[in-house]
DNA sequence: CTGAAAGCGCTTACAG
DNA sequence: CTGAAAGCGCTTACAG
């Protein structure tokens, strides 16, 4: 055997390019860097040099020279059950990874689920490893925006980052207009005769559940619509909270014949406790969700709700990014959100 | 303003740390890297000084160096919509991400949907830039196994890799018994006293599709049932596929009072379907899924399933491609299912 | 436009 | 056990 097959041959480096073009080494990274001061004799010998190496430039090398590492973190600081249960996830990932993928840069997955996860990552990212971090994080008062924010790491947040007041910069954040979304789920629910509506809002130390609450509230206050508090139900966006929600509306002997239903997951536990009830959607009660998950598609019918757009969302945290990364101040984006009509309502 | 909040200090070097401790930088260096020929009076003071600068290795300086580059890459060759759907990526992504965290080497996440992506990925992992490749993927034919493991690069695939014969060593994986989960759920069924069992397969040419297919006809023969083809529906593993399995055996008119489903998210399918035909479950039809998914919990009755062990398949597939990466042979892990019981079946 | 050279921060034989 | 030194592969002023 002469070669063995699990043999990883030493790649070529800028100077066999160098050497087989011809030319310094100097030229081939000017050529690498823009072409810049290049003669197009030797950027066409880089050329076919290149081709016939099989050159790929050395990312470690050009990061310690640059100081750069054309990396960034998607930091994710989610206790574990969330992201297992949150589609919106998934998404956002796919989309950054591509957006980033697309401009050559890599993509670091981090997850904080715990707080040692949580310093090991901060410590990692805070040491230069990375150019900036994509945040992802529903938590109510996560210090960790504000810790990277402080130690001069450029960061977008995906949603708006609660509770960070004090000093330095703001951060960055893009996210979907809650307020919005909710405002046209309840007026959907309004145009369909429904007048007792009642919520079930997402933890209230989080955008999407004041956002979202909030676009209720004034939705009903501009119908002339009295605030009937008992309507209004905390959940915490998990599919038990929506059964939760029912069960407590109904041991409260409420009337309600619509629900707001601040996510799709809860939207489901929202249904099946209903249908256990002998409850029938949309007939007793109309539904509408929030995501457009594909939650919305499993339930039976399936759900009206709120769509976000998260491939939008995604691009803009990575412009954001990217911006602020060469030098830009930080920028907040606001998208709108889209009402889908499914069988619930 | 003495000091902006968005300026990133330069970091603290080995050669800080050696001139705070009093020590040349070789000797920082071994104590880094695992304190051999370093004396206790050098270690002391090593350590104290790392902890007064606040040093944190560079890491492209120690790949540059050492030609390791401590990190892996996830590999996800997927079309998109499957990425979506399966939220055994999800828990999968997840349990590999802390794995590799708890030994310090960093996960970049790289999908390769278009064969544009899979060609740059490709090039980045095979140049490289990473030490070694998780990958996930459950398409027909994939090349992109071969190619690697032809490359030379150290690589443990997420379930049984078809379609790859030819050159060259094996390719390590670690999957979960499909065979046997089929096995124990079909036995399942005919303890229930149901005999007419039909089977939503799926893609055949996919371990899961033909492997749990295989434990399906295995128990039905041990059984003495004569096996009627008609009963058995191929799917595509997604939710749409479960409700058109339904939609064919109920327009042939072939009897059945249960049915094997290869994924939770075809079973999804499948029971809506059979709720809009009037059919009840497990009444009528007893349903038996496949992955133990969130889904599982959002059907009405929930599913009853067969879950993978997700966790430890993470586990194991960092455990094996680390050990191929520092040099042994490739390895294959089979990890045993579990019947969970709900009330479908 | 181009080459020679210094420097990025680490690791690792090599002497001692 | 320890230090001096070479080397990893690139980029970037600096001369020319």
């Amino acid at each position: 055997m002469t070669t063995s097959p699990n043999e990883r041959r030493k790649p070529p480096t800028i100077h066999d390019v160098a050497r087989v073009a011809g030319v310094s080494r100097g030229t081939v990274s000017r050529y690498l860097n823009g072409g810049h001061y290049v003669s197009p004799a030797a950027r066409q010998s880089v050329e076919v040099a290149i081709k016939k190496t099989g050159y790929v430039v050395n990312r470690h090398a050009r990061s310690l020279s640059t100081g750069r590492s054309d990396s960034v973190a998607f930091l994710l600081t989610e206790p574990q059950e969330k992201f297992f249960e949150d589609p919106n996830f998934n998404v956002l990932l796919r989309a950054c990874t591509k957006a980033l993928a697309e401009r050559d840069i890599t993509l670091l997955l981090m997850i904080a689920g715990t707080p040692d996860e949580r310093r090991r990552n901060l410590r990692y990212i805070t040491s230069g490893h990375v150019d900036g971090v994509l945040l992802v994080s529903s938590h109510s008062g996560d210090p960790v925006a504000a810790e990277l924010r402080d130690a001069g790491v450029p960061l977008v947040a995906c949603g708006r980052p609660m509770g960070i007041g004090a000093p330095g910069a703001k951060v960055s954040y893009v996210a979907a207009d809650d307020r919005d979304g909710a405002r046209d789920m309840v007026r959907h629910l309004l145009s369909l005769g429904r007048r007792r509506i009642a919520t079930v809002t997402g933890p209230l130390d989080t955008p999407g559940g004041v956002d979202r609450l909030a676009g209720y509230r004034e939705v009903l206050a501009e119908a002339g619509i009295e605030a009937d508090e008992r309507l209004i139900v905390t959940g915490d966006y998990s599919r038990a909270s929506g059964e939760a929600a029912v069960a407590r509306l109904l041991a409260d002997g409420v009337e309600f014949d619509a629900m707001f239903v601040a996510s799709d997951l809860m939207a489901q536990g929202v249904m099946s406790a209903l249908a256990q009830a002998g409850l029938r959607v949309p007939d007793d009660v109309a539904i509408g969700g929030f995501d457009d998950s594909p939650a919305a598609l499993a339930t039976q019918p399936a759900l009206t709700t709120i769509r976000h757009p998260l491939d939008r969302i995604s691009s803009e945290m990575v412009r954001v990014l990217l911006a602020q990364i060469s030098g830009e101040a930080p920028a907040t984006v606001i998208l709108p959100t889209e009402l889908v009509r499914r069988g619930s309502a």
